[in-house]
Parts: structure tokens; C-alpha cells; sequence
DNA sequence: TATACTATATACTTTATGCATATAGTATAA
DNA sequence: TTATACTATATGCATAAAGTATATAGTATA
């Protein structure tokens, strides 16, 4: 069924998220996945798949740089590291959002307004 | 090419948008699309196609309701007017938009405060 | 030996939106 | 008269983001 946000939640938002974890320090699809769940960037979980394909897609675009690691415990990991491109990419994508929130705030205060009437 | 919210714009933005102005006045697409490119609800145009195609949408789903009137110039208009259920379903969509606003706002503070270090 | 956790990856599906195009009435300028 | 522009609605095809399901594999523990 139909409900907000449930399908392209929201154009990239994730690519957003993990390049800016990224920028704090280098990281792997496991680990950034339980960031995300737990640092108030999602409302709901994100389903690791997505992560992992967004990384991906992501280093094809040269925006992060990954390496493999062995593991002491567990299979190895891929850790990634953020490129110059992908900080630029970043900074695009703060104006993005930034001018997103304004246009949120416009239709959340037009809906208040009715409402004072 | 890639760039920050060309597809997906926001998983049914323009389905809240539309809600939003209908709660105010009943209306017909061509008007709902001028008025989505004057009110700050977007940052670029959006294609008129994408407008019928979400009225005729929301209708299937009962959150709209249409009937036809006939215009001395021009051609004939179907005007949408907002139910119940419509009513019912924008405020879910505000909730959303609170929420998601919220999201927008933890990673722009992230990225902001590593800016200051 | 079975189960849970860590870790990565890909195939298939659903949804939103963009772009192109078709149809048609009215108004106006060449 | 014809061409162009504007108003108005609608549909087909393409593209992209994200969801769901599933596969593989190492480690730890009961």
C-alpha cells in the first residue's frame, strides 16, 4: 500500500548520509549501516542492500576509494575512504539539502496557516 | 548524469504539495502547476505531466474527488477538490514532512560542525 | 551440530519522476 | 488563411532510487 516515503525516499538521500560519515572518518558498508541506524540521520532502518549498492555506485563515480582489510574476527571488510570528488559531491549535496528544507518549510507553514484560520 | 535530486524527488513531494493547495481551494491541473512554480513549494519546475498523472492518482485512491466545467475560453477543466480521506492523508503527509525535515537537519549539523574543528 | 552474528553482494520488483508526444480549444499576429 | 502561442488534459517510454529476497562465507557460542 501506499504511504509517505516509503519508495526513493528521497533521491539520494542515503549517497548524502554515507558521504558525509565518510568525511569523518573511513568506513565499511556493516559499520555505516548501524551508524545510520542510530544517529538520527533515518526514521526507519535502511536495508543494508541499499547501503552496500550505494557504496558501490559510489566508487564507480570516484566519490569514495575502497581497499580490503583482513579481520581478526568475522570475514574481511571493505573499508572505504572518501576522494577529493566525493567532497566536492558532498558539498553539493548540503546546498541540496538545505534548499529542501526551506521548500518542507513552505508547505508545512502554508498547512499551519489554513489551520489558524 | 548524476546530481542531487533529479529523480525520486522526494517520494510523492508533489502528492503533499497538491493535497496542501487543494485543502485550501478546489483547483485544476494547469492552475495547481502555476501555482506550484510561484509559492516556493519547489526549487525547479515541474513537469506538468508528472501533475495529471498524481490528480488522477489520488483520485483512484479516493483522497481527491473531479468533475468537469466548461470554460468560455479555452478548453474544458477537471477541477479537483479535496475529501475526507485526502484531508486525513495531507496531515500524515505533514507529519512526514516534519519528520524528514529533522533528518535533513542532523546531517547538515554534522557536516557543519566538522567544518568548525 | 545448530544458531546467531558479522560481512558483502546481486537479482527481481515497485514507485516516482522525467521527457516526448498526442489531442484539442482559443487568441492573435503575419 | 495560416501559423504560432497559450491553455488544458493525457499517455507511453525511459531512468533512477529504494525495497525485498536470497546467496555466500567466516566466527562465536550454546
Amino acid at each position: 500500500m501506499f504511504q509517505p516515503g516509503r519508495y526513493g525516499r528521497g533521491s539520494g538521500w542515503i549517497e548524502a548520509c554515507l558521504l558525509c560519515l565518510l568525511k569523518e572518518e573511513k568506513s565499511y558498508g556493516y559499520s555505516l549501516m548501524e551508524k545510520l541506524n542510530t544517529l538520527g540521520f533515518t526514521a526507519e532502518p535502511f536495508n543494508i542492500s541499499v547501503i552496500y549498492r550505494n557504496l558501490r555506485s559510489m566508487e564507480k563515480r570516484r566519490l569514495v576509494a575502497s581497499f580490503w582489510t583482513a579481520s581478526e574476527r568475522g570475514p574481511d571488510k571493505r573499508m572505504y575512504e572518501i576522494t577529493q570528488k566525493g567532497e566536492k559531491a558532498l558539498k553539493e549535496w548540503i546546498r541540496f539539502l538545505k534548499k529542501r528544507q526551506k521548500l518542507l518549510q513552505a508547505v508545512v507553514d502554508k498547512y499551519e496557516s489554513m489551520h489558524l484560520e
